[in-house]
DNA sequence: TCTTGACTCTCCAGTTACTGGAAGGTGTAT
DNA sequence: ATACACCTTCCAGTAACTGGAGAGTCAAGA
């Protein structure tokens, strides 16, 4: 018999450790001297620690070496635990170098500029969203204010005829087909109404995005967009579909250094 | 302003996580409603927390980014968070890279055995342990008991003519010299002594060691020591020196069924 | 105006696998 | 007798939330 000191230094668990072991019921004690509440530990009890030991460095959690050492469980059901471990370190891994990446790419942007970055890109999932929207091409640069506007009043105008209710901040997708640039106009709604006027009504799908928000008029944009594409190549990263502009905060006839507008890429590893 | 829902819904962030770092003060709401206890948000948080965000997926720590937020860290003193940040992430995909070698080593012992291995494979790290020793060759395995127990006895016999102190059980080192097996009997004492008797004094190292405790006599060794062999090659470790027999549980004329014996490799990754 | 339902608040407990410390009892060597 | 190492229990803290209870607030519909 030994005292938990003893036993403590053969196997290398600290004292501590042992009597949490002890308390969780994990591994208890072979006895206890009732006068003094001492914990005595016997040889026998090193297969069960050694091999508690041996499945914690495999990262398993306490209460899955619980099961495991419970002793009623069938190789099968041992080795599903293990290869489902397995599964979860791989996972871990990639999960890893990724980060690995994302704080190399930070880097080199600290190197070039000396600071952080004016922007920051984040990734988030972005919930279906049902709207009312319409579509037109945008033939060159200087039309795109008129053109949205009118996009928008349409919109805004069918919305009321059908009686529906807004729910949310105008987004604008950018499709690009075939060359052309087409700017799809969207406002979020709270039910489904009919289409007509040229409104297509559609659900938004849900989807990865990095996304990140830009403070002013549209004359900074530029800056915006090639700052979020150069994170989306440096991170590994391909755009899967259109664009959006989350229009935060914005009114036709407000100061545009007011405005505030996400700009969000749907993104998957590529 | 926002109402902390609607700021949670942009920035795709829990309520209750929002809360908690305005609990922390590492993001505060804007401006708090007396009456009701309200918080409001605004878009010009949108920068910080964004920036918050990005730094989480860094994986730095929620007190790192507190620090890195205040502002008042040079572009030198960001990268070297970020470069440290670095080298733990790249530390952390070794251990976890080893970790899923470990597991699919039982996998395969699993696979083979159906069922859990007969023996576990602990890595330890072992104190430095004074000792007195005696060392002589083993010719032939039929001599083992005889050598050792005459090496033990000259041991005792020395500790007791110089009044040392006994600090533990027994341990043999096994070295392979020139193609000749060498047993080196060891007895753990609490105080140096002096030399004499062809019994030498000396500290073992403190060193990672592979563990695996066996039950019963030496006729079991043999499967013992192959296991643990096979473990560490398994396992990616080279053998780094003379290996060690504890003899946790011994006497000359016990039951052998009764021995308990730890044996240890000195190991390192290749 | 009342009610309903969605939203918000604070406070408390629980998660994992320990670690540290305080206050007090035990064992042994000098 | 007295150190000193060792043992006990109990409580608190870690990181970053998450869940729930109980109570107050807000806006829309009947």
């Amino acid at each position: 018999m030994l005292k938990i000191g003893e036993f403590s230094r053969i196997v290398d668990v600290p004292v501590k450790t042992l009597r949490y072991y002890d308390e969780i019921g994990l591994f208890k004690s072979d006895y206890i001297d009732e006068q003094t509440g001492y914990r005595f530990y016997s040889f026998e009890q090193l297969p069960r620690l050694n091999r508690l030991l041996a499945l914690k460095d495999l990262g398993l959690s306490l209460s899955q070496i619980d099961q495991m050492l419970r002793e009623n469980l069938s190789a099968d059901q041992l080795r599903d635990m293990l290869v489902q471990k397995q599964v979860e370190l791989e996972d871990l891994v990639r999960d890893i170098r990724e980060r690995i990446a994302r704080v190399e790419a930070r880097l080199s942007l600290i190197e070039t500029e000396d600071k952080m970055p004016d922007y920051e890109v984040v990734i988030k999932t972005v919930e279906p969203i049902l709207v009312a929207s319409k579509q037109e091409a945008i033939p060159n640069v200087e039309t795109i204010g008129s053109v949205m506007d009118r996009l928008y009043n349409a919109i805004v105008g069918h919305i009321v005829k059908h009686k529906g209710q807004f729910a949310g901040p105008g987004l604008t997708l950018w499709h690009e087909w075939d060359e052309n640039l087409q700017a799809e106009a969207t406002l979020p709604i709270k039910k489904s109404i009919p289409e007509g006027d040229g409104v297509k009504v559609q659900e938004l799908p849900s989807d990865q995005m990095a996304c990140l928000v830009h403070h002013g008029g549209f004359e900074g944009f530029p800056r915006a967009y090639q700052s979020i594409i150069q994170w989306i190549e440096a991170n590994g990263y391909e755009i899967t579909g259109p664009n959006r502009q989350v229009h935060l905060q914005f009114s036709p006839d407000g100061d545009p250094k007011d405005y505030v507008t996400e700009i969000q890429f749907p993104i998957a590893k590529v």
